[in-house]
DNA sequence: TTGAAAGCGATACCAT
DNA sequence: ATGGTATCGCTTTCAA
């Protein structure tokens, strides 16, 4: 016994030649349904490569036949509801365009995210995600690779961005509330960052542009015992709000649980409207008021444009890169 | 001008190499930051490189360096959130092991199901999928890849099957109910096929040994609306069910849904009991009593099997290949 | 530190 | 209908 055993080397299409007693263009042939090829010959060959054991090697065949793309798809959590839906829009996508579409779940995690990157590089034609790392580690690690960032600008040439606009709904949001007599409006931020969220600012604005005062803002993780937990502070902290509006469902989520428990009815003690409008959304009791964004075109548009980038053909305007919000009035507010 | 533009051709190691006055073995080094270079030389290729816009192919990369596996992943619908969790387990083992998962949501159709298996081969390893194609065409399609099937079982000996055993699941659900004076229990099954479906069975047979009668069935599509008519429609026929056990927690957050604008209130008027054990079925009001499976190891499992499969590592026990099921005791029921 | 040459495993093109 | 040969783009020896 041979005590350097190097594992069953790799059964080749010379291995299957040399069964069949033919050619290893013959046994080509005879794999991939060319015509040109006897029937009986066919038969062999087909016989050989089966008791071989044979499949062919996906790299030499992509080698020479330069036709097939795949994008790498990272995202923080496929358990999160919104990336669920952005990664099945842009699953879909993919397969309208005929790519194969290599999901990474980095667990919310940095290091993962980093280590993600390293070795998408050698398995994809393009990254598409949602991603935290700075953008100067992001262009060295995914050496020359199209970039398509979700949710956030880029400055890199290779770059693109699918960027949202929840300005125009979260105003609408705020308007509804103003209407409907809530004067008292609360948010609840995500607390990822140190610094306070693009709708944040959105939300600040909204409530300046109604003369209503926005500092009653608590932060939250981004889940729902987050939004559970955020709540708690934030009407501990301001006791008399009538009205909240939540950085996303999840949290909102997390706030309707919350509501119920301090007694308090959603929407009448309490009006509570998320954002991303997620389906989850409806099967909340009360079926949650959101600003909904258009996560399916999110998806598409990610993997339509890093296509766009692969290939080299122009840029396209900004506007459509964007994925606008609208408000989506349901029971809870 | 050319009229047999052919489109710009593909910048090579070589090109890059040419540019900075190298030899290509130089770019390699220089590019995977190997050592034994001088650091101004290196610097002179990673510009060229960087100037070119050249993107290693990464077929020829795979082809010599034969040490990264895919493993393809052929789900219905990833929105539903099953198999999401499924799928979510699945990129967990992945990462575990080192492996890609490239990623196939056919949109629960048969053609797409039979598209994805026929271009699959070409871009995995192996192959994991909730598949309902007849075993033969999926033997057929994957052309010698190796195969595990979720919750069906196999005949081929490439294949191999991870299974679903929910049968004490099921009794201590039924038990339960029948302990809390339940006697008139009625269960949604699936539409999808003619049949009753294996978990009918199990429902049957824990009827039976409770000495219950088992023919208040309905059945229902797999989705939230699904249980919501499927369970009007049982109601319709059998009024004085006092209980309902759900094909899965999908079609019982639907009944659940019904339940209420029937005005029967859960679990008082009516018990409800899921089956999946899904995270979603805790954010439902009320949050729902379910026979709760472990779909992180049943995803897990798969693309473990899976590598094992490739391996060819021995056969493992069939128990250590099911998934069981154990009542969750939460409160519609 | 650098370069030349030999594969990796398939397909395409051109003979026969 | 079948086979020979070049080729895809890269990494790995092995020399220099």
């Amino acid at each position: 016994m041979a005590s350097s055993e190097t594992g069953p080397r790799r059964v080749t299409i010379d291995d299957v030649a040399e069964a069949a007693g033919v050619s290893r263009q013959t046994v080509s042939r005879a794999l991939n349904d060319k015509g040109e090829i006897g029937v009986a010959t066919k038969q062999r060959v087909l016989d050989a490569a089966q008791a071989l054991g044979y499949r062919p090697s996906r790299f030499a065949r992509g080698l020479v036949r330069q036709d097939t793309f795949s994008v790498g798809l990272v995202i923080p959590d496929l358990l999160n509801p919104f990336f669920t839906e952005v990664a099945a829009a842009a699953l879909e996508a993919a397969r309208a365009l005929g790519w194969h579409v290599v999901v990474y779940d980095t667990g919310d995690r940095v290091e993962e995210e980093r280590g993600t990157l390293e070795v998408v590089a050698s398995q994809v034609d393009a990254v598409v995600g949602y991603l935290s790392l700075p953008e100067d580690e992001i262009v060295r690690l995914t050496r020359g690779l199209p970039v398509v960032l979700i949710d956030r600008k880029h400055h890199s040439e290779r770059f693109s961005s699918i960027l949202i606009d929840g300005e125009a709904g979260v105003h609408a949001a705020i308007r509804h509330l103003n209407r409907a007599g809530h004067r008292r409006i609360g948010m609840l931020d995500h607390a990822e960052r140190s610094e306070p969220s693009v709708r944040h600012d959105w939300f600040d604005g909204a409530m300046t542009a109604c003369g209503l005062d926005a500092r009653a803002v608590a932060r939250a993780d981004q889940s729902v015992e987050g939004g559970e937990h955020g709540l708690h502070e934030l009407l501990a902290r301001h006791p008399d709000l009538t009205a909240v509006f939540m950085f996303n469902d999840i949290i909102a989520i997390g706030g309707l649980r919350a509501a119920r428990r301090l007694g308090r009815q959603v929407p009448r003690d309490l009006a509570v409207i998320g954002f991303d409008g997620l389906r989850l959304g409806t099967l909340v009791e009360p079926p949650l008021t959101t600003v909904a964004l258009d996560t399916r075109a999110l998806g598409a548009l990610a993997v339509e444009e890093a296509a766009r980038l692969l290939t080299g053909s122009g840029p396209v305007r900004t506007d459509e890169l964007t994925v606008g919000a609208e408000l989506r009035l349901r029971e809870s507010a």
